[in-house]
RNA sequence: CGGGGCGUGGCGCAGUCUGGUAGCGCACCUGCUUUGGGAGCAGGGGGUCCCCAGUUCGAAUCUGGGCGCCCCGACCA
């Protein structure tokens, strides 16, 4: 391609509200443009990684056996109204009317319709598995789309869905399409891990994320070296160490105005770790629960929620707190608290003794003891893991890194096939409901992520599976005549080759060329000026080091050949 | 959903408080010079100042309504 013919323009200057990196990039890389919030074109310099990755996808899951196909991103609302997710789902999902009136909503995902299409066409175990995916654009509503690619609205997302007769054939697709991400994420040369994940609305048990790492994620996960890792949406942890504490009677003191544990803390000079921090919560089924936790630590509201088997676990207001406690906020305990269910957290439950809330203003107690002063409740895990955890499986310190979710595998069991009748009928007759599995890759967010993590402070430095282009030639002089004919040259036999090579013919001077080939990142360059011709020279360099090499004009086709590769 | 901010050539901004008919940098076009790390000089094109209504002799500027966009928060007992 020569660039005085291509749609590529790049920027110096980058709008104020593109902040993270990945985003400024593209940005400015030409790659794509905002039309609304997260509502992006792709241009044609960014198109060709995205078209680049999906052909990688693609090569991964053909060899698993799944089939592709496309499904529409318009869906009728009654497949939605027969899964329940039209109410559930909620304001994320985009809701149209067609000129009847008759209501459709946009796709964020199409479980709902390719359970559909495979009730309809298939009755027996004989047919099963089966294992489908498209590469296709979906619209989620989110609360605040923000950083480009990494959290549009409407985006590309490779999604697969399986069906099976029963669980051992869902394992080894399951383990199959594991397999299959890691090898595309590996040929990307992206830096990831495997997490354990939360289901989130989609639903199902099992489900893995994957990670590329970098500090501008949005996720936060946990791991140890034993290979245990994940999200801390899902994480367990091992017991918290005890803090010593000192036994004795149960008793009142007063904590004036000191309402956050911080406070009562320092006031009573006792470490957060021998207090128990009591929140209440109320949910959409508007019971309130009371909650206790170690006074260091926070609780995972997605935890509480599946604990709950609610939607959103939300706090109580402030009348509500007054109502239950008979105190204002900050002073809330589970000592006498009878009408409410308790649940504790094993980090508060674990405490010999401890200080909490006195349920009145202004008061603690403090030498609080489970069992003699007060029932213990439910004890359920709710607790956030952090940093410096102990692992739950081998019980070393874990670490907390960031990371981007690019993929996300799920065991969804019945779920829908229940929900919609798609049923087959087993060797015995029996009609049984279909077990299914779904898998989702972002094709853009991957992109973003692979730029996340690829790039210096002058541009993307492309992992060469993902580059729009492999190799950039720069003809320095294009007036030259000496120049162009040389660079023509190498130009026509790179293309011979099959080599995707970027030719930049423009008529600009040399800093400014020299500043886009840094920008836009393609992995090898090739530089033809007058000053090295009269040498016979051609100097080679690669993006990630721009080390730069002489080459005889002989002997250039040979070299990035061998680098293209 | 709550709080804050912003809408002025393609991009980044000034002008708005104090009303008088729009400007700067980058980008773009033409010419000359320049040509190995975002050149110089000269000339030039491009804006219903987000939209609607109102006040006024006169509105980018004041008033009201709407729309759009961004950021923060949704972290506490």
């Amino acid at each position: 391609m020569r660039w005085s013919n291509y749609y590529l323009f790049t920027t110096r200057e980058v709008p104020k509200d593109a902040e993270v990196i990945s985003h400024r990039l593209m940005i400015r890389a030409g790659m794509i443009k905002k039309l609304a919030a997260g509502i992006y074109t792709t241009l044609p310099f960014g198109s060709r990684s995205m078209t680049k990755l999906a052909t990688i996808v693609r090569r991964e899951l053909d060899a698993k056996n799944a089939l592709e196909l496309t499904m529409p991103t318009i869906q009728p609302a009654e497949l939605w109204q027969e899964s329940g997710r039209w109410q559930a789902y909620g304001k994320e999902l985009l809701r149209v009317n067609d000129r009847n009136g008759r209501e459709f909503c946009y796709a964020p995902t199409a479980e709902e319709v390719i359970t559909d299409m495979v009730r309809k066409d298939i009755r027996s175990y004989k047919q099963l598995p089966v294992n489908l995916y498209q590469i296709q654009t979906k619209f989620r509503d989110e609360i605040r789309p923000r950083f480009g690619l990494m959290r549009g609205r409407e985006f590309l997302m490779k999604d697969a869905y399986s069906f099976h007769a029963d669980a051992e054939s869902l394992d080894v697709t399951y383990r199959d399409m594991h397999d299959a991400y890691c090898a595309i994420f590996a040929a990307c040369g992206l830096d990831y891990k495997v997490v354990e994940a939360d289901t989130g609305n989609i639903g199902g048990s099992d489900s893995h994320e994957f990670m590329v790492l970098a500090q501008t994620g949005e996720s936060d996960i946990v791991s140890c070296d034993c290979g245990y890792a994940a999200n801390t949406e899902k994480a367990v942890t091992g017991a918290l160490p005890a803090p010593e504490v000192e036994l004795g009677e149960m008793e009142e003191v007063a904590t004036p105005d000191q309402k956050s544990i911080a406070e009562v803390s320092q006031f009573l000079g006792k470490s957060a770790d021998q207090f128990v921090k009591t929140l209440l919560y109320t949910s959409e089924n508007e019971e309130v629960v009371v909650v206790c936790i170690r006074g260091d630590r926070e609780i995972n509201e997605i935890k509480l929620a599946n604990a709950l088997d609610v939607q959103y676990p939300v706090l109580a207001t402030d009348a509500q707190v007054q109502e239950i406690t008979g105190a204002p906020v900050g002073f809330a305990g589970p000592v006498g608290l009878k009408e409410a269910r308790l649940i504790v957290d094993p980090s508060a439950a674990a405490l010999e003794s401890f200080v909490c809330g006195a349920n009145k203003d202004d008061a603690h107690l403090v030498n609080v003891q489970w069992g003699r002063d007060v029932e213990k409740g439910e004890v359920i895990d709710l607790l956030l893991a952090d940093a410096g955890d102990p692992c739950p499986r081998c019980g070393d310190t874990m670490q907390k890194t960031r990371g981007i979710e690019t993929g996300h595998i799920f065991k969804l069991g019945c779920k829908y096939s229940e929900a919609m009748g798609c049923n087959f009928l087993d060797a015995e007759g029996r009609d049984e409901p279909m077990i299914m599995g779904c898998y989702g890759l972002g094709i853009g967010r991957t992109v973003a992520a692979a730029i996340e993590q690829n790039h210096d402070d002058d541009g993307i430095i492309w992992p060469k599976p993902l580059a729009p282009f492999t190799v950039l030639l720069m003809a320095l002089d294009p007036q030259n005549e000496e120049v162009s004919a040389a660079a023509d040259q190498l130009y026509g036999e790179l293309q011979a080759k099959g080599i995707d090579v970027l030719y930049d013919d423009r008529k600009e001077r040399p800093g400014v060329k020299f500043k886009d080939a840094d920008l836009i990142g393609i992995p090898v360059r090739a530089v033809i000026g007058k000053r090295g011709l009269s040498d016979g020279k051609i100097e080679i360099s690669e993006r990630h080091d721009r080390e730069k090499h002489l080459v005889d004009v002989g002997e250039a086709l040979a070299k990035l050949v061998e680098l293209a590769g």
